[in-house]
DNA sequence: CGGAGATGCTTAACATGTTAAGTGAATGCG
DNA sequence: CGCATTCACTTAACATGTTAAGCATCTCCG
């Protein structure tokens, strides 16, 4: 371990090295990331072929498997905030991929459901899909894929309770 | 494609579900987005606070550990594409975050610096942005901590050859 | 009733991700 | 040399991430 004498700033250095933080290429956030983009970059180009990016299909994915859905518990089951949303939804409206009507309980809501066309693209889309996820856990190894996610989950929830309240220095 | 006989499904009709995918939410792209976002919902309020960015802090934090870098060593090291490094360059340029030259021997190349500024306010940031991380460590425990960064590591070298078929041999 | 507040969704504004094209400076090769 | 090619960025154009505001609609309570 390289240990460094205690001193903060010091005020005429040649400007750098005086904050030790952890080298960052092996922070978490960048181990995440990093291997989130490993796993992306597979599937990318299968889906720019049909002309899809990764939130559209993630969206009609989230479609297919629930008849209809409201367009807050959609965003919760596709993992996107609301306007991104928003903006996808009218444009994969735009090329009838889904379809919209407001429920007549309540004005406010609206229903969205996924078009016969968009079922179509999805089955054009989705054996290639597989493919690749299947050559993803083929090099990585099944068991270890799934103790994988074991873990991504359970640092999920050691995370869940900590983000609901402010922390460290909230506002000012 | 064959064409396929009348579709059962109809907009008004319940079940759209011919396809039969893996239930998305357990994806490993989603996993891993999902993870991630818990991780980094931590530091982006105490980041805010400092106006920053997290990518900016990627690359404050990259340029505080090797004195002087090329954009496109910067680029790797912050793992950030080309254009994204481009416009934040400039923009924590305009705000006296960091300096830049071009190398004399080349004058394509620039150079990239920390300034005094910068080392200033990365020493504002880095305590609290510290102590958030000891204590996703805690949460999480430090061990496992160890393994998951081991296991996402792993994925990414299981998958390195996959997606650079045709351009990979030029890396230390 | 009725208006204040909550709710569901959309727009706006800015920053980044992603791909393609542009620009000026080196390099290779005839 | 001459010049096409490569290289190191930068710009451009479009899509999404992120936060804040805006706008209807709905709920609740006096």
């Amino acid at each position: 371990m390289a240990k460094r004498p205690a001193d903060p700033i010091s005020a005429s250095a040649p400007a750098a090295r005086q904050v030790p933080m952890r080298d960052f290429s092996r922070s978490l956030p960048m181990s995440l990331l990093r291997a989130r983009e490993a796993v992306m970059r597979q599937f990318r180009p299968s889906l720019r072929e049909h002309g899809l990016t990764e939130q559209q299909w993630r969206i009609l994915r989230a479609l297919a498997a629930i008849e209809a859905a409201e367009v807050t518990e959609l965003a919760r089951t596709a993992f996107l905030l609301g306007p991104s949303l928003s903006r996808i939804l009218r444009d994969l409206e735009a090329r009838n991929l889904i379809e919209r009507r407001t429920a007549k309980a309540d004005q406010r809501r609206s229903m969205v459901s996924i078009s016969k066309e968009g079922v179509k693209l999805m089955a054009s889309v989705a054996p290639s899909s597989e493919a690749i996820y299947a050559e993803i856990t083929r090099r990585f190894g099944a068991r270890k894929l799934a103790e994988l996610q074991e873990m991504l989950a359970e640092l999920e929830r050691s995370l869940a309770e900590l983000g609901a309240s402010d922390e460290a220095s909230a506002e000012e």
